[in-house]
DNA sequence: GTCTAACTGAATATCATTTGCAATAGGAGG
DNA sequence: CCTCCTATTGCAAATGATATTCAGTTAGAC
């Protein structure tokens, strides 16, 4: 498994800031591998939290998703209202998202294409991209199906 | 001047809402339309509240940027860290933004195929897209040029 | 082991935004 | 115009996310 080699990776990183190795920010690099793609950091709060013996505040947890993110482990994704969405990297490829807003569903896509154009468009503008975000907000599948089932209770269309 | 339009349309659309006329949501509207078109809330309340008469507290501010963010005159358009930058919209064709993370310059830009090809990925995912943001954070001309005059000062490249 | 700087948790602060509430002012009806 | 009722306002206090302060605790260099 590669969580060994980030480990690892994250490692040497905090050495070369003279920051100390200690559990809590292992144990949050374990959750966040753990817990699915996306993330908000008061999912991890508490799921910490409820663990027997808990690895780490949630300053804790605050001061190390900033670590993590500086290192480049994850990143904000989807800023929605107050709430951030982060996303564990961990190799994957970049991509974007398309976020339901009726059942908070998160679809992940990629499109050359559209990286390309923005490419293109930022030479047109000689600005220099350091990363982007591309956040469409709609209705999924599902829960255009589920309007669709209870049609009939609706009133007047 | 379609400002005035405008004005005489938020007018029905409050009406239509139950909602009063009052002097504070028109200077606020004014002040939206005479801003450029970027800004940000506290950058709003700052400069009403230096008007002699002052036109309206924050919480008119805000309860209004609301209000006008349903009438869809205004929308919000960059999520940065904990800013919120909004847009006047008023008839403007849709666009995406480019920051720059150095000055702050937001400069604006629309690709036809961008939005093309994101229609595509939505109907493959069989998703109905509401709206979407692409925020590309990167450097401008003008401050790459800053750092290049500068550069005989660096400390080793 | 010793020592010191980095780390931690808890409380507190901050920042943007929202809400409760009592006072005020639109505006419909007379 | 006057009356009345409800929406609106300003202010203070509440929120919610995140940052910081500080005193006690540890990692890890020597
Ligand atoms: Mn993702
Ligand atoms: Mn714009
Ligand atoms: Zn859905
Ligand atoms: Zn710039």
């Amino acid at each position: 498994m590669q969580l060994e080699e980030l480990k690892s990776k994250f490692e040497q990183f905090l050495r070369q800031r003279g920051h100390k190795i200690t559990r809590g920010r292992f144990e949050i690099i374990d959750k966040i591998a753990n817990y699915g793609p996306h993330f908000e950091i008061e999912e991890l709060v508490r799921w910490i939290a409820n663990q027997d013996r808990s690895a780490a505040s949630r300053s804790t947890v605050y001061r190390t998703v900033r670590l993590l993110q500086e290192f480049g482990a994850i990143r904000e994704v989807i800023k929605l209202g107050n709430r951030t969405i982060y996303e564990f990297v961990a190799g994957k490829p970049h991509h974007e998202h398309l976020i339901c807003v009726e059942c908070g569903k998160i679809i992940e896509f990629y499109k050359q294409e559209i990286e390309e154009l923005q490419d293109r468009v930022c030479e047109e503008h000689r600005f220099s991209p350091i990363n982007h975000r591309l956040e469409i907000f709609g209705v999924c599948s599902d829960c255009k199906e589920k309007k669709h089932e209870s049609r009939g209770m609706e009133v007047r269309t």
